[in-house]
Parts: structure tokens; C-alpha cells; sequence
DNA sequence: GTTGTACATGTCAGTAAGTACACTTGGTTG
DNA sequence: CAACCAAGTGTACTTACTGACATGTACAAC
């Protein structure tokens, strides 16, 4: 059911087709918040179609469809959006390995950490990169498309980084403090 | 194939029965990792027992049984731990539904910004009420079951909710701007 | 004129997940 | 000793998702 209202609010912003809606996901979308593919995008529309929430306002070459959303459309994207509990089923499989670190081994542990805080600067490093290429208009614009998902990332971003940072100096720690006592003992 | 390493990963700590699982789901790892139900946890069991990857070690009373990890289990679950690429597939309806948001009114966006920031800081709370109540040992001990993840959210809680209000506070300020703008045209 | 490429839309089979239903057993309380 | 509840395990049905397969079109280059 969220894959249709992701439809529904990217149809909201302009009308779209089947392949434009699935280079939102592949560009943008489906890297911070909903991912999905084109299998999914075409059934889905065509189901919004018959339910009546989309309605079809072009037909070009090549079969193409351009899809806009119907005033029922809007009405069933804007009660969802505000539809008080926020679904809480996590599924976070970063934050499940997390929670089983304690099988691997403090190398391997240290290692996967690593590869966490690389991760979130690589992430980090590319949404500055789109803002930089943004215009001032959109960066300015609390409201507009993408622009509150990206201060998400501006923000949560580097406390992914610096928590991953954090275990590995933790997991550096344990290990000076075991070599040290290893030598005690040695003396 | 995530549910079925997830159970790896808690067996690989000591060995459990379905229901015991299913509570830990319930209680920690469901809430902040991977959310599921013993409906999927009691055929899984069935599903890594057929595969080798756990162990009966007991038969109890109303028809528990006690699964322990196999040596094989412990060696699928060490390559999925360090299988390099972390599953890039997002599905998180909140970041979602902030990527939409210029689809409601400002006043709208607000309540739902307000929410998420309510939410993140009764999850804060919620957490380091779990931390007071933990021991000592378990807190200095950065490999202990949990211990990362819990120290992923109180790092990124803090950074959501402070997300949650900059946007807060930028509608206001959009909207002063607007009402001052609107008397002065009355002028 | 054919060859390649990006555009554009779809189906299908298999697996994962969500939700509801269903059953037996052990212990406690009245 | 009956009634009830929590413990404990499971099935069944439906929807969602993944990945591979399939098909055809406009256009440009050679």
C-alpha cells in the first residue's frame, strides 16, 4: 500500500509517466526512502487507474502513457500522509547486523564498522554534492520536492558516520587495554 | 533470507525456543532492527532445522524446543555479516512521506513534522530509560548484544527529532514572512 | 538500409511478509 | 474440579516484492 501513495505524491507534483516515475526512483527516491522498481511502478499505476485515483491525460509514441492524479487521488494521498501511526515495522538490515556484532569476532567487528562509516560519508559526500548543484530557489524552499528528505540526510548522516567511528574507537580500545594487561602479565 | 540470519544471529548468542524469540523481537530487536511475528519465526526454525543450520538441544513441555546454531550455521552466519554489500534497498515510509510533503499545506506539514518529532523523542526517552536499567558491564561493553545498536539510536534519535524541528521552525518562519508581507501590502 | 541504442511498457514465477485463525498444555484461582 | 489465562506452536490465505524475461518503437550513425 505505500508503494501506491509514493506513486500518488509524486503524481501530485506534475503529471508523469510509467518511465519518468521510474527514473524518480532510480535517481532519487528509491535511494532515501522508497525503493522499487519499474515492475512494480507499471501494475500498480494500472490499478490506480481502475480504482480511479489516476487518470491517463496523454498518449504518445512508443505506447507511452502520462499519468495525472484525479481529485479522489489526492484525497486518498493526503489521508494517508496524514494518517497518525506511522507505520512501525522496521526493517533495517544495517541495524540488525549492528545488533548481532557481538558474533563476530573484534577484527571482523571492526572491519564491518568501517564499512558502515564509509558508507555514510560516501552518502553524505553525494546529497552535498546535489545540493551543491541545486539552485538557491529549491535549497531555500522548506517545502519543496526532496528538500526536507535531504536535510534528513544532512543530519542523520553524520551521526551514522560518527556512531560508526565511535564503535571502532571503543573496539580500539578494548584491545589496548587486553594487549596491555597481556604484557603486565608478561613482566 | 533476513529473518533467517537474524535468527542465526540471536541463537549464535545462546540457544532459544521459538517463543523466547519471538520475544525478543517484541522487545528490542523488532522495535529498532527488523520487525516480525512468530508466524514467520516458527516456520523459519522449521526452514533451518531442515537445512542444518540449527540444532534441537531440548523438548520441553507443551511441544518447546530448544534450537541451538549448528558450526554450519555459525559459518553462513559470519558470511552474511561480512557480505560487502549492505542491502541498499530503503523502504522507510517516514522519510517517504517527507519527500512528499509539499504535497499538503503548510499547516499540515507542520502537524506531521511535529509528530515525527514527538516520536523520535519518546524513542530517545524510551531508550535511555533501557540504558539506566541496564548494568554497568553491559554498557562498557561495546561488543555486548545491543550495545552498538543502542548507541546507533542515541545518536540518530537526537539528530531526527532536531530534523523535525529546523523544519518546524522553517514553515514558521515562511509563514511570518508571508503574514508580513501580506500586511504590508494592506498598507 | 541495417545496426545499435535509449525509450517505453509490460508479464511471470518464486519468495518474503502481513494478518487472521487455530490448537494443545500447564498452572492458578475460586 | 471447573474455569480461565498465559505459554507455546503452528497453519492458511493474501498481498508485496525480487529478478528475469519479453516485446516493440523512435532515432541516429554508418
Amino acid at each position: 500500500m505505500t508503494l501506491r501513495h509514493a506513486l500518488l505524491g509524486l503524481l501530485a507534483g506534475k503529471p508523469a509517466s510509467g518511465f519518468e516515475l521510474t527514473k524518480v526512483f532510480e535517481e532519487s527516491l528509491g535511494q532515501w526512502a522508497w525503493h522499487t522498481t519499474h515492475s512494480h511502478i507499471y501494475p500498480e499505476l494500472r490499478r490506480l487507474h481502475e480504482a480511479g485515483l489516476v487518470e491517463i491525460v496523454e498518449r504518445a509514441s512508443r505506447g507511452r502513457k502520462t499519468y495525472a492524479i484525479t481529485p479522489e487521488g489526492r484525497q486518498e494521498l493526503r489521508r494517508w500522509m496524514m494518517e497518525p501511526p506511522v507505520s512501525e515495522t522496521v526493517r533495517n538490515e544495517g541495524a540488525l547486523r549492528m545488533f548481532l556484532i557481538n558474533t563476530l569476532e573484534p577484527a571482523e567487528a571492526r572491519a564491518l564498522l568501517r564499512q558502515y562509516a564509509d558508507n555514510a560519508s560516501r552518502r553524505l559526500e553525494a546529497l552535498h554534492a546535489q545540493l551543491a548543484n541545486a539552485d538557491q530557489a529549491w535549497r531555500d524552499n522548506p517545502l519543496a520536492v526532496g528538500r526536507l528528505a535531504a536535510e534528513r540526510g544532512l543530519r542523520t548522516l553524520p551521526a551514522l558516520r560518527d556512531w560508526a567511528l565511535w564503535g571502532i574507537d571503543q573496539l580500539d580500545r578494548m584491545q589496548e587495554r587486553f594487549t596491555q594487561s597481556g604484557d603486565a602479565e608478561q613482566d
